[in-house]
DNA sequence: CGGCGGGATGTTTACGTCAACATGGACGGC
DNA sequence: GCCGTCCATGTTGACGTAAACATCCCGCCG
């Protein structure tokens, strides 16, 4: 069968492409760089030849193709952004603020998800992600199996890692986890409790042991007991079981949870258990969620800045695209302690 | 000032370009198209030659470059999301769900996040995800001060939305919102309830609207009186603040949030007020999200899959690039009812 | 032992864009 | 009136890849 040309009617399979700045310069009558310089918004064009050349691409229905100009231009204008856990509650908040900061600069996002941080999984998403497909990297993975140098990362390509731990090479930006443990911490002990339980957050997690190691380096400081962390995973679950220990002992007057999930499980223990939020035991979270002022009682808890994160992250990482050079210092974030009506003083 | 070469030690602002199959073909000493087969996998490929080849992809540290092969092909292998309020549960949970069906097709996801979903968004958003970046888009947007006919896509872009109006040109898919609403309703009439009160979601979104309209319609099958619908913004505060002048009716013992946050806000106005939660009024909820388990009393909700309206959404679109023809029915996926704590008879 | 088939490999070219250079016409100054 | 300048526009080529086509070599069969 000899060869088919595709012509007019092209069957549905064929991959129609949209029409090319060549289409529009045969249109238009003038040369393909004309209309390159009209879609670039260069000055040096005629108004009238301008007004022509516009006209001709909304007739043909002209777009840039991106590809084209990436190849061109060796740059993508997008960044990728390595996430497990999306629908977590600071990940998405994050990943928004990362998506709101990144557009007004023109440049857009490349959702890598990894279902498991697990080595393979990171490495292949970077060369799903390859080395050309993006300007930087922004990766925000919570809770790893592994050593930064473990993860092998493209040579060259920018990179920032949204965790405040400082075992990476690359720029780093967080909210200040000891800062906001230690804040916690702080205000039950000032209420009078004579030490603070802690229900951590799964040791995989480098934010989880930080806020586990500032509650105990405050208690530390203020000469209170050190109780043993009891550990869960982040899930409301998890807090409610670790509640349910808590409520069993009468010795406990104030609870640390280290994120607000967790602290609504405690909060469903103690009710279950007939303990009263705050007179007989009080409760503080970490995050503060939409959904915490509503808890019962509204929830004493720290508020951190995913927005700030995101941003901060962003600008970090569009300074290296531009300048070829990483930014210095890791950026800490301070947090804030938000008192609701979860904590008060210990029964007498 | 002469023009300078860019040599050994580039200048910083210099966009360094990765190896590209030249390079590797010098390098393993065989042509570009050879190296081009090796990297496609392509099977007459001497086992030798492939070895060389892949040997020297190693030392140069070569990595496809994507825009050259979109160019090639007149393919992406990418799919746009645009998205508004994705931090939202179920919009960050869907979006998780996207992602994770799209990455083992070899497709990467583009994330275009719009602030409000005015017509300049959306339509802005299209033309930066302009039509050749993306070979199809799935949009995911709660809540449109649009008509369909205002958005202007691009034609002959694969396209799916996520919502089950069936307001659209485009295949559809979603949870049946009408489906879990009338659930809801069914189950607080069938345990005793004389009628049910809701909280309905902002106006201006279709689900929120949908499930209003399914409440009541199930209410007029009962032959049940239809109370005048409160109306909140999805938010716990709104539910909250609409709680409380629940709280104040002493006729009212049943009520349906159209979420679980806003349920959250109910349930906090009536622990405020004095009213026992189930034995007084009775609260549902929609969306089961994770929390919903351990709010107190633990919420009797419906609950949707985000997953698999993430799942179905891909399948249709994918299906709709590879063969140019579109799905045909809108999906509209069942809801369950999780019945939990928050739930009994009205009192005697 | 010559020709033929087939597999491995090389060469050419097009994909759409835009920088760099080339061209050509208008206008102003001397 | 001649030359230099500046501005609008055109032409060429390169970015990295891969399909289509060309070539070459080897072994097998008549």
């Amino acid at each position: 069968m000899p060869r088919q040309t595709a012509t007019s009617s092209a069957p549905a399979s064929t991959r129609r492409r949209g029409p090319s700045m060549a289409d529009v310069a045969r249109e238009a009558g003038v040369s393909g760089q004309t209309v390159s310089r009209v879609a670039n918004g260069k000055t040096n064009v005629d108004d009238a030849t301008r007004e022509r050349v516009l006209a001709a691409m909304r007739r043909v229905g002209y777009r840039p193709n991106s590809a084209a100009r990436a190849l061109r231009n060796g740059q993508f204008r997008s960044i990728g952004v390595i996430i497990s856990a999306l629908p977590t509650f600071g990940n998405s908040r994050t990943l928004d603020a990362i998506a709101a900061a990144v557009v007004p600069e023109g440049f857009s996002i490349i959702l890598m998800p990894v279902t498991r941080p697990t080595q393979g999984e990171v490495t292949g998403a970077f060369s799903t992600l390859n080395e050309q497909a993006v300007d930087g990297v922004i990766i925000l993975i919570e809770q790893h199996q592994l050593d930064q140098s473990e993860i092998e990362l493209p040579h060259g390509l920018p990179v920032v890692v949204i965790d405040s731990s400082a075992r990476y090479d690359y720029p780093v930006v967080d909210n200040d986890q000891a800062d906001g443990a230690s804040r916690a911490t702080s205000h039950l002990l000032s209420l009078g409790h004579s030490t603070v339980w802690h229900i951590a957050g799964p040791p995989q997690s480098y934010s989880a042991e930080r806020r586990r190691k500032s509650w105990q380096a405050t208690l530390e400081r203020a000469g209170s007991a050190v109780p043993p962390a009891l550990v869960g995973d982040w899930s409301p679950e998890s807090g409610y079981q670790a509640g349910l220990r808590l409520a069993a002992d009468p010795s406990v007057t104030a609870v640390f949870a280290a994120n607000d999930q967790m602290a609504l499980g405690v909060l469903r223990a103690l009710h279950e258990s007939g303990r009263a939020v705050p007179s007989e035991v009080s409760v503080v979270g970490f995050d503060d969620m939409e959904e915490s002022a509503h808890f019962w009682p509204p929830l004493t808890t720290i508020r951190q800045s995913f927005e700030a994160v995101g941003r901060h992250a962003v600008r970090a990482l569009l300074a290296e695209i531009e300048t070829g050079t990483e930014a210095g210092e890791p950026v800490l974030l301070p947090t804030e302690l938000v008192i609701r009506s979860s904590t008060a003083p210990p029964p007498a």
